[in-house]
RNA sequence: GCGGUCGUGGCGAAGUGGUUAACGCACCGGAUUGUGGCUCCGGCAUUCGUGGGUUCGAUUCCCACCGGUCGCCCCA
């Protein structure tokens, strides 16, 4: 009866979240020089938020949310995505009525979607998202598009594809959406029953289906390039012209539709296209979402963000074989022998740590070689010495781990002289 | 929700219807009584995923369940 960790979660122990530290500072300073400013929300919201934030016809809502009722009888449900999050914070804090605007916010945080996990997706993982709110100029969504790209090319991924699409304005995807109907209506008993729903609800899914994608009527479907109405064509050209002028590669594909209701314009999705990467090559998505503050209660308002999954990222280093420089060793690791050197190192292991170095000791009453396996294993750079003639002396021997030269330093003057030489090292 | 595959020590991995469950790595101890990376020796599984069944007897056969993993759908 060992319990374990629920099913599609996962401990990140302690030999990985180096990395995990290390992309979020990566990150965080990447918005940083955006000008993007953090926001927490909390993990879960009312359902109803996502029910109209994130659609009713969407996966996520129709059979991927973690719902529950709490003891109040409210219906409760674990955040699937940030954005409604996000844009729900900004309608109740009416930060549309701060003075800079567009409003450019970050998160990090786990999400929930109650799947079947495999490679690459977890039923709670942690996103990383932006979203800038109050703005509609597509140099906006060309600056999302660059942070993103950013992101990934800046850890050091190199194999990346950013698929680009525009689903345009309402009008454009009413013209759309009714053309649609029409070309897939005759051959709606040929269609999988997936799609037959989706020729009701949101017909524009059906050009993503994977069963259907070899129909006939595929081919021939109307792209949503050729709806696009005057204004949303300028819109998606300039957004284009930016891309081209900050020199951003990028594809065009008129059938990525993204799984949210929420979108307009600009739709794009990352892929990383490295060897052995799985099933899953979709590093992260986003869009422009003009209605979504309006559908939320708020003014209208529009709105642009993109989110990344953090394991997904983590799989595309490891498939591109790239190591985060991620420090794992100790400067410094005590070896004592006897009971008042114990003693003796239990002081000095504290003042070092109070002076800012990174310092550890042996807590298993190991033998004084053993110690120094565990130093070793530990990859101090210095192992401080502490015995019988030293603390008769007043002294400890310090030796250098990759030199193995010693050198007998006087107690007094240990917590100087290990900085000292651990300031060469760095 | 559907399908493939797997489930033996901290990790990797053999194995058999019958009271000793190989081996390797790691770890601990010793040879070396104050110095790591090499060598040698020794130690290290009282639920062999869980529950039930077949059997005189099951880790080994059967069933169910749970879980890992990969894939489908869809996404991040």
């Amino acid at each position: 009866m060992n319990i374990k960790a629920p099913r599609g979660t996962q401990d990140l122990l302690p030999e990985t979240t180096g990395n995990w530290q290390y992309i979020e500072q990566k990150l965080t300073d990447l918005c940083r020089r955006f000008n993007y400013k953090e926001i927490r929300t909390p993990v879960f919201e009312h359902t109803e938020l996502f029910q109209r934030g994130v659609g009713d016809s969407t996966d996520i809502v129709q059979k991927e949310m973690y719902t529950f009722q709490d003891r109040g009888g409210r219906s409760l449900t674990l955040r699937p995505e940030g954005t409604a999050s996000a844009v729900r914070a900004f309608v109740e804090h009416k930060l549309y009525g701060l003075a800079n605007q567009p409003v450019k916010l970050f998160y990090f945080g786990p999400m929930f979607r109650y799947e079947r996990p495999q490679q690459g997706r977890m039923r709670q993982f942690v996103q990383f998202g932006i979203e800038a709110l109050g703005s509609a100029d597509p140099a906006v969504d060309a600056e999302v598009l660059a942070l993103a790209m950013s992101a990934y090319q800046e850890l050091g991924l190199r194999s990346l594809k950013l698929v680009l699409n525009s689903l345009g304005d309402a009008e454009s995807r009413n013209n759309h959406r009714e053309a649609l109907v029409e070309h897939f209506s005759p051959h709606k008993e040929e269609l999988c029953a997936d799609c037959q729903v989706r020729l009701e609800q949101n017909p524009l899914r059906i050009l993503d289906c994977k069963k259907d994608k070899d129909h006939p009527a595929m081919a021939t479907a109307p792209s949503i390039l050729t709806y696009l109405n005057e204004e949303s064509e300028q819109y998606f050209a300039q957004v284009r012209n930016h891309l081209d002028n900050m020199g951003i590669d990028y594809v065009i594909d008129p059938n990525l539709v993204r799984g949210l209701d929420y979108y307009n314009h600009t739709a794009f999705e990352i892929m990383s296209n490295a060897e052995g990467f799985g099933a899953i090559t979709t590093l992260s998505g986003g869009g422009r979402y003009n209605g979504l503050v309006e559908e939320l209660g708020g003014p209208e308002t529009p709105g642009i963000g993109f989110a990344m999954s953090l394991e997904r990222l983590l799989m595309a280093l490891e498939a591109e074989g790239i190591e985060l420089p991620v420090a794992d060793g100790l400067d410094c690791f005590f070896v004592s022998l006897g009971d008042q050197a114990e003693k003796a190192a239990v002081r000095y292991t504290y003042e070092l740590r109070k002076a800012g170095v990174q310092v550890d000791k042996d807590y298993q009453q190991r033998k004084f070689k053993a110690q120094f396996k565990a130093a070793d294993r530990s990859k101090a750079k210095y192992v401080v010495i502490l015995g019988e003639e030293e603390l008769q002396n007043n002294t400890a021997t310090v030796r250098n781990m990759n030199t193995g030269e010693q050198e007998d330093v006087s107690l007094q003057q240990l917590v100087a002289y290990m900085k000292k030489e651990l300031e060469g090292e760095n």
